[in-house]
DNA sequence: AGCACGCCGACT
DNA sequence: GTCGGCGTGCTC
């Protein structure tokens, strides 16, 4: 008996498949999960579509091991899996792995000891609690032990004891938990016209096979409403929805949103699941049960079947861009899979990004939608939600007074705000106390000894801390350098500072500080939040966590503390990047009947960030900034790859960055810059270069990479790690 | 990623 | 004399 070679993936950082000999049986369809030994050990696999690359002769392969009762992998998510590899250039395995992030949900639901009458005859003689028992089991019901108890108004301890007796029967039940189905039919919030034409132009996509919508309007526009629509339509074809939103967007006014349309919370899928309830979820929606799936980037690899509709939530968010193990973009996985599914997805954002915008063909002066592509703009609704008006604060005329970050016109704004009984929000983009620690002695500054980065003092907890890497100090009384004692002196602003300066500013203000060190999970988030709903916070001052996901309805006024902070770096997305987040915070301001006020404070009121917040202008920012794209023949108009080479060893790094850089094939469109040192040319203890490879559009760059690099072979002390369209460049 | 195999320091 | 450090190499 021959056999056969059956290709199997799994989900360890290679690339695969790995073939396993079939003695006897049918062969398993691609997709199955099957259990392999691997190495040393046993993993467990996905049965693959395409056979593996080197052909080995039958006796040379190991055994195939059984098949695992578990729903098979939908083919489109094992093609997603292939896309985002050769997007990536991460071996496949490793994608593979985030499609199994749950290997316990591949075993089947736990049966647990259920019970019935051993026989029908009931004996004589037997107590009145076991008689019960047995009443309560007529009809040969099948129960388990608590819920039979308590029906028959007896303890546990009377059921054990009649099985162990053998007046009872065990019976194997699976508990299989059931999942509240969202209702389409229900109504939700009255939609406006322009709602409802929008709404219509999505629902009409829902079904029809693919398509990409970019859904924009201004915040509080209705985008939420409005693609509810579209989940609803794909509900009553009986087909499934996911929703990928920032982790931090995911608030429980996102999920009571939901459910007053739809009756009942959908799936949530975020980091913060415990492992039992991350089991439950996942195999659920293998095997069909959950039709709405709503979660941060990772959701993207869940095993839905029968996707009818994806929606990409802050679709501009940077936070989507993975940035450990797989470097995927979630956003552009998501469009890739919903063409891989044939299924409709809709892009929404009130800031979206270059790329988008540019595809979706609404920028001035930029190229017609791409095809497939359609754009659906939300208009503002009448007499509710409007820009509010934004007033910039040219720091170099307005000076804040000395030790201070606040300026006059927005120390008056304040008070003024306060004395009106309104809510005020104060926006700064730092965490702690100060990003610097100075000797005014010596001038000593305190750096991180792990990465070329300033140590964040945080009084709050009296210590310094690197924001890189875990590094951190109990803060000291003297300079390390020179010994001075009392000499140390906080440098530049950070939000715990702000309050102290408030303090001093509205001794009678009642200030909360909203940052990642004081938000230790959603419990102490939806704290803060209920805080300003009931109107026990007069000024909430937080970074950009503040900036999405909540809106406070007595909140009139919102002062930016440096709106430059963003701009340096000279980061290719900096200027895109700090519209996105300032406008966002903007639109915190007077979003119901009060109009609302902004302040920016910036040392660049002339920059053309600043000035299209000033007239609440995205679509003149988008022009703009896509004439500086052109020119430069940066994305979206070419295509960029990083190239991260870190080790402990400065000078092995940049010697085999230099190695890798002089390997590079001449080719027409492309460019290698480099090396250079990394922006944090230091991290974690490994010093970084950097090369950045500039493709011109068509040119396919991953394929281009891979041909470059596969012959490569570095040294085990030197770390590549590739970034096909970086988004951040530190 | 794991897990083996493989050569040099502090212990029963 | 061993136990164990993690460097490098392989996994159908």
């Amino acid at each position: 008996m021959p056999g056969s070679a059956v290709p199997v993936m799994v989900p360890v950082p290679l690339d695969g498949p790995f073939d396993y000999r079939l003695d006897e049986g049918p062969e398993p369809a691609p997709g199955t999960f099957v259990e392999v030994p691997f190495g040393g050990r046993r993993l467990i696999g996905v049965v693959w579509d395409e056979p593996s690359a080197k052909a080995l002769p039958l006796h040379r392969l190991k055994p195939l091991g059984a098949t695992l009762d578990a729903p098979p992998m939908p083919q489109p998510l094992r093609a997603l899996v292939r896309h985002v590899a050769s997007e990536t250039l991460a071996p496949m395995g490793a994608v593979l792995r985030l499609a199994m992030s749950v290997p316990a949900a591949l075993e089947p639901w736990p049966t647990k000891l259920a019970y019935r009458r051993a026989s029908d005859a009931a004996p004589a003689g037997l107590s009145r609690q076991r008689a019960a028992v047995l009443a309560t089991l007529a009809d040969g019901a099948v129960l388990l032990p608590a819920a039979l108890a308590k029906a028959a108004g007896v303890g546990t301890g009377v059921v054990q004891a009649m099985a162990r007796d053998g007046l009872l029967a065990p019976v194997p039940l699976i508990e299989r938990p059931t999942w509240p189905r969202p209702d389409p039919a229900r109504v939700g919030v009255e939609l406006t016209g322009a709602q409802r034409a929008a709404a219509d132009r999505l629902c009409r996509l829902v079904g029809a096979g693919g398509g990409v919508v970019l859904l924009d309007g201004v915040p509080g526009a209705g985008k939420t409403e409005v693609y509810f629509e579209a989940v609803a339509a794909a509900l009553r074809r009986q087909q499934r929805v996911l929703v990928l939103l920032p982790e931090i967007a995911l608030s429980a006014q996102w999920l009571s949103r939901f459910e007053r349309r739809f009756g009942t919370q959908p799936a949530v899928w975020h980091s913060a699941l415990t492992p039992a309830q991350r089991r439950r979820t996942w195999r659920l929606i293998a095997e069909g049960a959950i039709d709405v799936v709503v979660g941060a980037r990772s959701a993207l690899f869940l095993p839905l079947q029968g996707l009818g509709l994806i929606v990409v939530d802050e679709e501009h968010d940077g936070s989507f861009k993975q940035e450990d193990m797989v470097l995927y973009h979630a956003r552009d996985m998501a469009i890739a899979r919903a063409r891989l599914e044939g299924c409709p997805i809709v892009l929404a954002s009130a800031t979206p990004s270059v790329e988008t915008a540019m595809a979706a063909g609404c920028i001035a002066g930029g190229p017609p939608a791409a095809p497939g592509w359609h754009h659906v703009a939300l208009p503002a609704r009448h007499g509710g939600a409007t820009m509010p008006a934004v007033q910039l604060v040219d720091l170099r005329r307005e000076r804040p007074p000395r030790g201070g970050f606040l300026s006059p016109p927005l120390r008056a704004a304040l008070v003024e705000n306060l004395a009106a009984g309104a809510q005020s929000l104060l926006f700064l983009n730092r965490r702690g106390y100060a990003p610097l620690t100075l000797c005014r002695a010596c001038g000593h500054r305190l750096a991180c000894p792990n990465c070329s980065a300033w140590l964040v003092a945080h009084r709050l907890r009296g210590r310094l801390q690197c924001h890189h890497c875990g590094y951190g100090m109990p803060a000291p009384e003297h300079c390390p350098s020179c010994g001075a004692v009392g000499m140390l002196a906080a440098s530049g602003p950070g939000v715990e500072r702000l309050a102290e300066e408030l303090e001093e500013l509205l001794p009678t203000a009642r200030v909360a500080l909203m940052t990642s060190d004081t938000i230790a999970d959603t419990k102490a988030a939806a704290a803060i939040v209920q805080a300003m709903e009931a109107r026990r916070v007069d000024v909430l001052i937080g970074t950009q966590i503040i900036a999405k996901g909540h809106h406070f309805p007595a909140l009139t006024l919102v002062g930016v503390v440096d709106a430059d902070l963003g701009l340096g770096g000279g980061d290719l997305r900096a200027a895109e990047r700090t519209f996105q987040l300032l406008y966002q915070v903007s639109g915190r301001a007077g979003r119901e009947e009060r109009p609302g006020r902004v302040l920016i404070q910036t040392h660049l009121p002339e920059h053309p960030v600043m000035q299209a917040l000033a007239v609440g202008d995205k679509d003149r920012f988008l022009a703009v900034e896509l004439e500086e794209r052109r020119t430069g023949e940066m994305p979206p108009f070419g295509r960029l790859a990083a190239l991260i080479f870190a080790g402990s060893d400065a000078e092995r790094v940049k010697a085999e960055a230099r190695a890798v850089a002089r390997a590079a094939p001449e080719t027409e469109g492309i460019v290698v810059l480099g090396p250079a040192p990394a922006p944090l040319a230091l991290l974690r203890g490994r010093y970084r270069e950097r090369l950045l490879v500039k493709a011109t559009a068509g040119i396919d760059l991953p394929g281009w990479l891979r041909a470059w690099l596969a012959p490569i072979k570095l040294p085990a002390a030197v770390h590549l790690q590739v970034d096909v369209d970086p988004v951040s460049f530190l």
